[in-house]
DNA sequence: TTGTATGCGTTATCAA
DNA sequence: TTGATAACGCATACAA
């Protein structure tokens, strides 16, 4: 690989003026800038961003670290983060990892954003500093160089209760996620507390613990249901596939939905609309929710653009599967 | 933040002492170790990857390069590569580019696997070499170290030309997505080519264009209604969602799917199954493509196990879209 | 306007 | 078993 070095023997000139011409300094002349180019360009050089990174101690690119790239839908939040990227004039990198996150040791970005619980709280904390910001989607974290950008979890739980005691559900059933999921926990804390708040009470094996996926709302649905001899009027799903999975169990069990129990979903993915019965659900404005993640790491980054105080945007949608009677079509 | 210079003062030895420590040297006596160790762990010591690959000219990291991160599902085509990187001890970052490509150019991944038409082919033409093997997803390019793993469209194209020929199809459109998209046309041409074989002509008329979503879809449908005075019989969509747009406009003249025009799609996703009417579609296997180009960039970059030759998996599934009042549900 | 020289943090060669 | 040191490719302070 041609180094400035090759590229400044080629051109007659020193390192330091091939440096200078590749940088756009004002100070050369068009003269030896067009002898640099031209042997650059026959060189086919390419600057090595390891050396650049390494003499500015800056790297001009984020990180978005993930833990997999199946589960939600991560593509309207990278999307977010994406085009706020770019707008500041830095890259983004997108990584899952599991245990190693060399990636996010090793200094190969300005700054990162976690949506990741394999990543220990203790980790970031020792790691985020003045010139390493973070900003977390997915934990509550006392730090000065830490941000939280979370989802209001609760604000939407509150619409789904709401909804539902107006439809005349008294008791009313969780579908959880996985324990390990901080949304999942907060939307299942805000539902109980909507509930209190109701001054109505939740017995706890109304509480279904399944692993956020389609099918596992259907297992735990189907066991609870030959366990159980009477069920609540209406359940309430920590997102939609359990939702999805938990109303196909029941329709197994021969009963209808919502006529003999009642379902919401939370995301509103696409499917949501399209399910038989559409399903009652909260939709959640990724986009936003990356756009403010990483508005949030820039303000860090670079002390400029006042934080926007901003709440992200949660809408209660009912559908068929938590109406009676009503928006059949 | 901390260097091994520091940790080596701190521990009382060597910078190179310090380093076979990290690196986990079999020759350092415990003692040694130990209190390297503890002084690296008190001063918060984290490696700096871009010295590291600096000195190495190794990252150990692979990159996925991408047009963006809406459009198609990308999850399960993620998915398929991560797996196989991390199987190899690398490190995968995904990263979307319009025009730069900076992270594709400064050396920081040592080999790159990319689905991205905004990349030109020249640019991936210089840029590929011996130190640098490329897998690319998105079109046809002749070069030693470039390898190309690409969706057999064709061979799908020709299951859907074959059902609907034998549904009685004699006259059938076609929805294309924008020209820019290799798989897009080649499911194009491998469409023409099965007519074609199938002895039945194609009128230019009936070559509708849209840009792969379903808004898109649903308009040059409308319009292509309200231009033309009668119809092909059938539709093949270089997409599901084109697909689902169009149905959608023909339902809105008051006609029906797939009794007055029949449908399919490409991709299966999700929604196809429960779209109405269900949408006959071609199943990709997308975790299996990206296995297989990663595997296949790594046997460029380590040159070992044997290239696995394998298609990836394509298989016509025939929903309600286009059968005639058959597996109604 | 251009060149010389230094150092970024690490690895690895060689010597001790 | 450990230490001194050069080198990786680049940016930049300073000199010319």
């Amino acid at each position: 690989m041609a180094t400035l070095k090759d590229v400044a023997k080629k051109a007659g000139v020193s390192v330091a003026t091939t440096s200078y011409v590749m940088n756009g300094s004002k100070l050369i002349t068009e003269e030896t800038k067009e002898k640099v180019l031209a042997a650059a360009k026959e060189l086919g050089y390419r600057p090595n961003g390891n050396a650049k990174n390494l003499k500015k101690n800056k790297t001009h690119i984020i990180g978005f670290f993930l833990s997999g790239f199946t589960g939600p839908f991560f593509n309207e939040l990278l999307e977010g983060i994406q085009v706020t990227v770019i707008k500041n004039g830095y890259e983004m990198v997108v990584c899952a990892s599991d245990d190693k996150h060399r990636l996010l040791l090793e200094q190969y970005v300005d700054g990162a954003i976690i949506l990741n619980y394999h990543i220990a709280d203790e980790l970031l904390d020792s790691l985020a500093s003045e010139k390493f910001p973070l900003v977390v989607l997915d934990r509550d974290l006392e730090n000065p160089h830490i941000s939280q950008v979370l989802l209001p979890n609760k604000h939407g739980m509150k619409q789904v209760v709401d909804h539902l005691v107006e439809e005349g559900h008294q008791r009313i059933g969780f579908i959880a996620g996985s324990e390990e999921s901080f949304d999942g926990e907060s939307r299942l804390e805000g539902f109980k507390e909507s509930l209190a708040t109701r001054g109505l009470s939740f017995d706890k094996k109304d509480l279904l613990r399944a692993d956020f996926t389609e099918i596992s709302g259907l297992l735990c649905m189907k066991e609870y249901l030959d366990k159980e001899a009477d069920y609540p009027t209406a359940f309430v799903s920590a997102n939609d596939e359990m939702a999805m999975g938990a109303i196909k169990a029941v329709q197994q069990k021969g009963m209808k939905v919502p006529e003999d129990i009642a379902f919401t979903g939370f995301d509103d993915i696409d499917l949501s609309r399209y399910f038989h019965p559409s399903l009652s659900t909260v939709c959640v404005q990724k986009k936003q929710w990356g756009r403010i993640a990483a508005e949030t790491l820039f303000h860090m980054l670079e002390k400029k653009h006042a934080v926007a105080e901003e709440e992200i945007t949660i809408e209660f949608i009912p559908r068929e599967s938590s109406l009676k009677g009503v928006m059949r079509d």
